[in-house]
DNA sequence: AAGTGGTCTAGACCACCTG
DNA sequence: AGGTGGTCTAGACCACTTA
């Protein structure tokens, strides 16, 4: 029988497994799991919670659903992390048009820190004048830049963030934003339309001035759906599209 | 415990509830159930393959998440339908920029069977030189001009299929396929690039030559991962976006 | 062998909808 | 009141991994 301390009394009916992912969550949230680590065994994590097994299992199940969680049978149940998709990097949907999806060489243009615009303030959450650390990158296939970035990120949780290290990091930049300051993106929104190239943008992307390109906006979740990350994307789609599922 | 007649014991290990999950889906192909209409009960699917509810319950779960079936607390559980979506297009990603989804205006520019082009043939899975529906159309927000589709259809699933029939359907056009053709879209590929408008579609999207847009190929596939219908739509994108979610 | 997640059952009870 | 899906339990057993 559930736990009757732990049944929600208010009117609104809340299912068990509800508020066990709750305290999943502020587990994960207070970082007692770091990404890529194992949490506790089903089993456990009932008798922690006086529950049946089957009841964690669904609250674990949805967290898998959303990609909080990653199952192993055999293994255990792990934090998702950007960090070891080595195939390719977890948000990013272009493709080449030909060929299999390879790993695009980095170029890192710009990192400086500075009060936030207001546009970026306001998409951050953060206070007028507030710091924030831009980021300008290129992504390259075969030598040729495909991917002009601009990335806007919350000061105060990038504090140590320099040119350095994100020259030094292997693996995809949302790898060292877990591991260096426990910043974890879990979900993201993208808007996507057509722009002519400005002449800047022509310059790093070596297109010609007015050329079609595609804009990607990304609002990058932390848990709580706190925006953490602001990017703007240009994408030279000539020989790469950006690919997407319905259902 | 589980009937020993339905457990595959062939070598590769195969779950129950999937079993059951492949006999629901051939019900769902064959028509047995036709769009938007209950399916029986999980106690009476239970009884019916001779397993637990539970198991049937597992099975429906994953359904409901492929967004086949839909389950309607305290009424039952409903094959999905693109016909009842009122709020928006279930497969339409565009949103305006500012304000509330709003439906569009559509408006029918052509209507033609014909043998299928090689590369339509191709993605349609047709021989060459079979029949194919071509239809051109316009979606409209506010009088104006924002999508140019040019669709193809497998002609000898849409034998009935006229310009009358497509003007005078409330409602989305994949709502009509199931009705009359019994076609049913349960999933789509995307691919997503930046063009330049060429000389005819600039005149219907009202935009001069050369101006960005959105390029929107979709496959999109029913039962059996069968492709059925292949779409080009060039989308404006100076007042609309196209959405999408990440995770 | 022991531990993990994965499947399946049988039964109880709850929430929601309809007549 | 009776049907539907939704939750929860306790226990058995299976598949996969590691030591």
């Amino acid at each position: 029988m559930p736990d009757a301390a732990l049944v929600d009394s208010t009117p609104s009916f809340q299912p068990l497994y509800q508020q066990i992912k709750v305290r999943l969550l502020q587990n994960l949230q207070a970082g007692d799991w770091k990404a890529g680590e194992m949490i506790p065994s089903e089993v456990e994590l009932a008798a922690r919670y006086k529950v049946s097994q089957g009841t964690v299992r669904k609250a674990i199940d949805e967290m898998a659903a959303e990609n909080l969680l990653v199952r192993r049978q055999g293994k255990g149940t792990f934090v998702a992390t950007h960090a070891e998709e080595t195939t390719q990097y977890r948000f990013l949907r272009l493709m080449p048009d030909e060929g299999v999806a390879a790993g695009m060489q980095r170029r890192l243009i710009d990192c400086r820190r500075m009060r936030a615009p207001p546009d970026v303030a306001r998409a951050l959450g953060l206070k007028g004048g507030e710091p924030a650390v831009q980021l300008r990158r290129l992504l390259l296939a075969d030598e040729r830049p495909v991917v002009f970035d601009d990335i806007w990120l919350p000061g105060h949780l990038f504090k140590g963030l320099t040119a350095e290290k994100l020259s030094g990091y292997r693996g995809p930049m949302y790898g060292l934003f877990e591991a260096e300051f426990g910043v974890r993106m879990i979900r993201a929104e993208e808007r996507l339309r057509a722009v002519a190239a400005q002449p800047e943008e022509s310059r790093w992307l070596a297109v010609p001035e007015g050329a079609p390109l595609l804009s990607v906006e990304r609002l990058s979740f932390t848990y709580g759906d706190r925006p953490v990350e602001l990017r703007r994307g240009l994408y030279d789609t000539t020989r790469h599209h950006y690919r997407n599922e319905l259902s």
